[in-house]
RNA sequence: CGGGAUGUAGCGCAGCUUGGUUAGCGCGCCUGCUUUGGGAGCAGGAGGCCGAGAGUUCGAAUCUCUCCAUCCCGACCA
């Protein structure tokens, strides 16, 4: 029984300055949580109990489907990131250090290496597989920008698991199971998510889907269609390519003086005040314009190309999008000086005539899918003031490929079904995906197959941020004064709050209603504290969250019929129970 | 890493423009009395290297510079 008189806990009367979010000002306020370094928290005794149920609630979801917990240090020595490459692609998010010897040492922040030498280790046989092991275990990320609590933290709990299997179809078996698992999971935990195709990201692989929490303080933007059940991040949003265009009736690009358009708001004005550049039964549009931009390229080791990019004039490059499709390279602003090195680009007049790497600048030129064969563009003509206008995409130019980087936009086309599709944020709850054989290969894991032959087995990867839940859950699950927890990972079952005076007949019935229901097997947080007004009591039981609260108060002093008071802290409904039925019916509503 | 804001007691804040006694207020905490169904009242207390460092000055919370941290907005991830 946790008894307030005694139970390490201050409540604070004021949101904290620093919090934004509502799961880290309450958790904060309520006492759950302290800050102690950027990006890092202490749990108190309330929040650690939540916790630890949710780790349970967790641990029992992956035992039953028969997955199995190891456990890693999470000081590990450089060499196995080396061999897969991750000391250097993962770049300054690893926490990097060195033990007195000068030997180079990281914190993990994910275990990959670990789980494949692990199998190495031990497994040389077709026969041992498949199998899949799991961790629940604290991951440093030096993360840039720490926010949002425990949203995101530099230090965080991840539950991971590793399958490894013989074969493609064992590992969608794997996969299977873990997104099954997980559906499991968030229904018990009563978070909603929505289930939507990713990117694999740094970590590499394919086949890859993320649970979100559809929550606007979560940072990640997913698309979903408002017909179809398609979903998917918006980093991973194929666009769908409409039909080329037949040339034939096309007429023939013709280059324009246009002076002083820089900008595409610029052109299309331009254009459209030129009686001679008037488009024939309608104004042009930046939809009608094609916008070329040039960014720098950075590899992990450190060399740097220049990409052009080419898409309608109405959309902006997604940055997000960018930068997913050149993972692991990341794109840096083409400056001033990278201008100089280029005298072919003509900032705010670069067309396709020089792009390409067959044409004059020698740049890789990607464009939107949009841009098909047959589409014609007004576009820059590549010297300053002039733009050419039905400049046709496979008859006047070619690029070397098409990118996906450009927005995505409420009312896209769904690549599924066609319908409009909407933008929402969610909060990542898990990342599954197939990681393929990237890994064993890199770490030399191989088992023998039926003729005794090496083979290297497929691995999927399947995480699930454990405080990040934790976080969500309040995030989701609170209101104005304060958390209501899922009976589950709540801190208690019952929230026993003594109103009365002291001496009254108020103290012995609390007490001996909490001993009787903890000795039920019911889980007990008794504000039990003197001196302290009903006021606050009432007060700090809500902000708490426990799911139900029982008022010792008043209605024990009536010596006809004594009465608690059962108030269900989500509905905020209150009822009148007989002192005498109070036990049978507290233990009926702890029953799932 | 860029842009903006903020650092004063456990928490929330004032003071800074215009430098000048012992740095204030509310909550919380301690002592006593009163109070006990919605963050009580009275009285008395404790608690501060004013984010750190350097500088200007007779004198700095206050002015200057540098750093650090926090929060928000943009580029990474569970």
């Amino acid at each position: 029984m946790l008894r307030m008189s005694t139970l390490f806990l201050r409540t604070l009367r004021d949101d904290p300055a620093d919090a934004e979010v509502a799961s880290h000002r309450l958790l904060v306020r309520a006492g759950y949580i302290r800050r102690a370094a950027p990006g890092g928290f202490s749990w108190l005794p309330l929040g650690w109990i939540v916790f630890q149920n949710l780790e349970r609630v967790v641990r029992e979801e992956m035992d039953a489907a028969g997955f199995q917990e190891v456990h890693f240090p999470a000081l590990l020595p450089k060499e196995p990131y080396e061999l897969t490459g991750r000391w250097t692609e993962y770049g300054d998010n690893l926490f990097r250090l060195k033990d007195r010897r000068g030997a180079d040492f990281l914190l993990a922040p994910t275990h990959e290496e670990m789980f494949t030498l692990l199998v190495k280790d031990l497994y040389g046989s077709y026969k041992d597989l498949p199998v899949s092991l799991y961790q629940i275990q604290t991951k440093y990320r030096d993360e840039a920008r720490p926010r949002a609590g425990l949203l995101r933290g530099r230090e965080f709990v991840m539950k991971d698991s590793y399958s490894f299997d013989i074969d493609d179809a064992g590992l969608q078996d794997s996969y299977d199971a873990h997104r099954a698992a997980y559906i499991s999971l968030f229904e018990r935990l009563e978070l909603p998510y929505v289930i939507v195709s990713a990117m694999s990201g740094a970590m590499g692989g394919s086949a890859s889907e993320e649970f979100l929490a559809p929550m606007d303080v979560g940072e990640d933007t997913f698309v979903r269609c408002t017909s179809c059940d398609f979903a998917a991040n918006v980093e991973a949003v194929a666009t769908s390519a409409p039909d080329a265009i037949p040339f034939d009736e096309l007429p023939a690009a013709v280059v324009h003086d246009t002076p002083d358009t820089p900008t595409i708001a610029t052109l299309v004005d331009c254009v459209n005040a030129a009686d001679e550049l008037r488009h024939p039964s309608r104004d042009w549009t930046a939809a009608d314009t094609l916008k070329n931009v040039v960014v720098n390229v950075r590899q992990p080791d450190g060399s740097v190309e220049p990409l052009a990019i080419g898409l309608p004039g109405d959309r902006e490059v997604d940055m997000k999008r960018l930068e997913a499709q050149l993972s692991p390279g990341v794109p840096e602003p083409f400056a001033e000086a990278d201008f100089a090195k280029h005298p072919t680009l003509v900032k705010g007049y670069i067309g396709p005539g020089v792009l390409g790497t067959d044409n004059s600048s020698e740049i890789r030129y990607l464009v939107d899918p949009r841009i098909v064969d047959g589409t014609a563009w007004i576009t820059g003509a590549d010297t300053t003031g002039n733009h050419v206008i039905n400049l046709t995409a496979g008859r006047d130019f070619t690029a070397d490929g098409t990118i996906e980087a450009a927005e995505v936009r409420a009312g896209d086309a769904c690549p599924n079904c066609g319908a409009d599709v909407e933008i929402a944020r969610g909060i990542e709850l898990a990342h599954i995906f197939q990681l393929g054989r990237k890994y064993a290969e890199a770490l030399e894991l191989t088992v023998q197959n039926e003729n005794g032959r090496p083979v290297t087995p497929t691995m999927g990867s399947y995480g699930v941020g454990v405080s990040r839940a934790l976080a969500a859950i309040a995030e989701h699950s609170h209101d104005d004064i304060g958390l209501c927890w899922p009976r589950e990972i709540a801190p208690a079952d019952i929230h026993i709050v003594m109103a009365g005076k002291e001496g009254g007949p108020q103290r012995p019935a609390a007490e001996q209603l909490a001993a009787t229901l903890e000795e039920a097997g019911l889980r007990i947080l008794f504000d039990d504290r003197v001196k302290v007004s009903p006021g606050v009591r009432f007060k700090d039981a809500e902000l708490i969250g426990v799911p139900t609260i029982a008022v010792v108060g008043r209605g024990v002093a009536d010596e006809e019929n004594p009465t608690i008071e059962v108030k269900d802290r989500r509905t905020g409904d209150r009822v009148d129970i007989p002192l005498a039925d109070a036990v049978d019916h507290l233990i009926a509503l702890c029953q799932p």
